[in-house]
DNA sequence: ATCGGACCTGTAGTAGCTACAGATTCAAGG
DNA sequence: CCTTGAATCTGTAGCTACTACAGGTCCGAT
């Protein structure tokens, strides 16, 4: 008979190559609590299963999204109680895709007032520097 | 005769409240090497003058504009050490200029992203929800 | 049995601050 | 001169989201 946890159960090792999460912030997601603490070996090693795994893709995926902590918190607690509708979901999104918004306003406001900093600028071996005079205004 | 200091010396609060600098911030700058130790009164309150308070004035503005710690901190040694060029100051710059286009690239990638499956979602009562669908994969 | 790689815990560091607690100082009014 | 309350002091902990150790233990293959 064949090993009854065969492809079942795996090491943090694993789990962070599957994912491509690192190691230690496997850990840090358990600290703090967004992974729950998982089963260990005798000798204490955590041990994983595919729901797990499921679970921090779903973590990893929300992270490259850049959703914060606490909205994975808030999706995650969804999932976790099953009273997902699609709408809180959705409010979830929008209101994250508002902030994406606002950061691309920023940094583009941003970038022109550089950009006319540095279109003012000699480049040259002087020591009197445009940008520098704007920053002290 | 009027005061010898009159509006050459004052205290921290007025330094936070001429500059718009947060108190604790103000602190923060000199525990981090940003701003020198400033002298003290009698009883060990610290005393700015307004060579400080341009000095506080230029990080602000740094940092508004998004310089890192580490860029201010090239930016003043320049100044502090009066070997400014003008092709230094412009370096630093263009190089936080492509840091900026690159954060909004990426930005806008993501806003694309959350866009779409913000659309796909129905926003109804249902449980079955295309984002985090999306989510798992 | 041994050996090296994988894993463990716990702590400290990163950026860039903010927010206290508990003590002291300052400045203005009586 | 003394009191009072605001301002300031130091020092520490917290925030987000991790990363990077140190110094030890465990596991699996030979």
């Amino acid at each position: 008979m064949e090993k009854v946890t065969k492809g079942h159960v795996f090491a943090i090792g694993e789990m962070s190559r599957r994912t491509g999460v690192n190691i230690e912030t496997v850990r840090y997601y358990e600290k703090i609590g967004l992974m729950p603490k998982p089963n260990r070996s005798e000798g204490g090693n955590r041990l994983y299963n595919d729901v797990q795994l499921q679970r921090l893709y779903f973590i990893k995926r929300c992270r490259e999204i850049g959703f914060s902590q606490s909205e994975i918190r808030a999706l995650l607690s969804m999932v976790d109680h099953d009273n997902i509708t699609c709408a809180e979901v959705y409010s979830v999104t929008t209101a994250h895709i508002a902030d994406v918004r606002q950061k691309i306003k920023d940094l583009r406001k941003l970038e022109k007032v550089l950009s006319q900093m540095a279109n003012e600028c000699s480049r040259g071996d002087v020591p009197e520097c445009p940008i520098i005079e704007a920053l002290f205004e």
